[in-house]
DNA sequence: CTTTACGTTCAAAACGTTTTGAACGCAGGG
DNA sequence: CCCTGCGTTCAAAACGTTTTGAACGTAAAG
């Protein structure tokens, strides 16, 4: 094999591995996802295992993983006892699946628990000293931006988790801030 | 105290932390944040170390890492020798200060790599076996789309990135995909 | 029924990151 | 000058996460 394919593979393998720690995932997960991203035919465990020069172990976890957020499916190779996985290509559908699973979660719940925080100040401010309703005032202006924070992340998540398929990378270039 | 409203700093505080290890910083670094926030006085270091009940010298190198990420700063007070601090307040600058630096230089590194590859595959094109030389072109076609995610990326951040600070929540509120 | 080829599991090990706490440096006050 | 009070530093410890590899389960092939 050329080189120049090997180098190409290598880096682009390396960069998914630094993108999938940055975004919150293990470097395996990332360094799999771009190995079977840059091989037109499926691979087997053990050649994920090969290629990459890591368990046997550890590719049976992280491609469970690579699954479950789904950016990997197994194809059937008929007359083939082994598993074997492809890259799902459609990057787009991998960004919805995780924005729409882990991170609108994490909004959902800061969102609930800011919500608590102004209820149970509101109701509590009868019973409160003169100096204590002050602070409370002051949490509340506080929670109030905390709010104004999520509610902004809720809306830009949805609006990318709910776009249609049919969006591409060039539409979404056009966002506007109205 | 009354409990309401220790236990909304508690929450806050809390769910601060948590939001902190999701974005890739250390809780710590969350919680003193969310301290900070809800404290209308400044707090010097010690004040800090009780109230989280953890060591200085892990305050001391988290507040300077609050510091660099332009979440707190440094206020004097007079006839005090210790340090004091405040949060930041403006979450939209935090924001733009964490985009800025961070997440824009990970994908300005991104879209150098892959431009490097695509140089690297159409200069090796002509020394390629007709076989790599099909490899290649769906190299290039794999790393287009990798473009395209980056490119994207890029521009979402820079919208967010290069807004005024005259630009609050509400009015960022309106974002639309044209 | 036995062998073989595979995937999965999980306890132990390896690893990276964060915290601790003692040592240090420095400045201001006495 | 020497305390004292404070912040910083950094090596060691604690911690959480990921990987390994051997043991196991399973199903197809012989």
């Amino acid at each position: 094999m050329h080189e120049s394919l090997d180098a190409v593979n290598e880096s682009t393998v390396a960069g998914l591995g630094r993108l999938a720690r940055f975004v919150g995932f293990s470097e395996v997960m990332g360094r799999l996802y771009g190995t079977l991203l840059l091989n037109p035919e499926p691979l087997s465990l053990d050649e994920l295992a090969t290629n990459l020069e890591i368990s046997k172990g550890s590719v049976s976890m992280n491609m469970r993983s690579l699954e479950r957020w789904g950016m990997a499916k197994e194809v059937w190779v008929r007359g083939e006892r082994k598993k074997y996985y492809m890259a799902e290509a459609d990057l787009w559908k991998v960004i919805r699946n995780v924005l729409g699973s882990r991170e609108q979660r994490e909004v959902q719940v800061a969102l609930r628990v800011l919500g608590d925080s102004v209820t149970k100040l509101k109701a509590a401010e009868m019973q409160l000293e003169p100096e204590e309703q002050e602070l409370a005032r002051y949490y509340l202006e506080r929670i109030a931006e905390l709010q104004s924070f999520f509610q902004f992340a809720q809306m830009a998540l949805e609006t990318v988790v709910g776009s249609q398929e049919a969006l591409d990378f060039e539409a979404v270039t056009k966002i506007e801030i109205g």
